[in-house]
DNA sequence: TTTATTTAAGATAAATTTGTCTTAAATAAA
DNA sequence: TTTATTTAAGACAAATTTATCTTAAATAAA
């Protein structure tokens, strides 16, 4: 079988989250980034980037200004109450962690697929840590050196 | 943002996985059984499914037989053996559970990326819950009724 | 007002995954 | 031995995801 190399998110999430990442980073320092200095900073394709951080846009998880000295940035008094989850669902969708492990159209604790007990858990984990995961805390990460979006 | 309907693994995992369980269900009876069978009771596609399973099959996780009375069975002693673990890496590879959530070339906990903390626990008990989950288990359940794969 | 810069939007293309179809090989029964 | 049945293998096609390219709209400075 030829590997598939699945990851937990798609490319689309991935370069949404870092993308994220790195604006909330320069948001604190009262940066505004153009996405070409965000895709520089995360390694990833720049008009495939520009089209999700756009759709966040949308959603209203990060701001945009167009024209000379634009780009996009994220509300200050909004970092905090972004979480991982808000940013994963809007690219990704719930299934994750919301759909079956299986593929089966719903699940059903009454006659649920040979896996429930198991998979049940490490869903909830799953959604528990990204709902507890914020912007701010990933970015000041990012920030102080700790941690790093490229490799 | 066209959402995209993630699962925890890829269409062809998911049919791997279903179409074990049904066939170690049926080779607890004693009974071979075809791929039209199989795909009766898991309701995927019979090439793809084929094919997916003739993977398993050079894997050593299932045995065949050609011709009339042929089909598909697993081995008695092997199946409380066989973990959920061995189907999904026969698969989709490891990458799920031991590369990088955010896609980066490896994991280096000197300088890991700023998820690093939340993500090391969410990819380990995914590990060891598919590790922990074998096929004669799985094959119980779906026996006794307890379970369904179709819906 | 004009020009340069930047995001927005959507068409198009490439790559990957999912799915089908055809032919070959193996096996068992007649 | 011949025929029917089944898996094996690989070519081919469709669908989806990933990625690029082009044009429009917004904005600010000159
Ligand atoms: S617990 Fe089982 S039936 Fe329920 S969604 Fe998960 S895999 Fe499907
Ligand atoms: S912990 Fe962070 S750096 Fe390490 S593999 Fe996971 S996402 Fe990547």
């Amino acid at each position: 079988m030829a590997y598939q190399n699945l990851t937990m998110f798609s490319k689309a999430c991935e370069y949404g989250i870092k993308a994220i990442i790195y604006i909330a980073s320069q948001s604190m320092l009262e940066r505004r980034v153009k996405i070409g200095e965000v895709v520089e900073h995360i390694d990833s394709p720049e008009a495939f980037t520009a089209k999700i951080v756009g759709a966040l846009v949308k959603e209203n998880i990060v701001q945009s200004v167009t024209g000379p000295y634009g780009g996009f940035y994220i509300d200050k008094y909004q970092m905090g109450q972004i979480t991982m989850i808000d940013i994963v669902t809007a690219i990704d969708g719930d299934s994750i962690f919301n759909g079956c492990g299986l593929g089966l159209k719903d699940c059903d604790a009454e006659q649920p697929c040979p896996m429930h007990s198991k998979f049940v858990k490490v869903r909830a984990d799953l959604k528990s840590m990204l709902n507890s995961t914020s912007i701010f805390e990933l970015a000041e990460g990012l920030k102080s050196g700790k941690s790093t979006l490229m490799r």
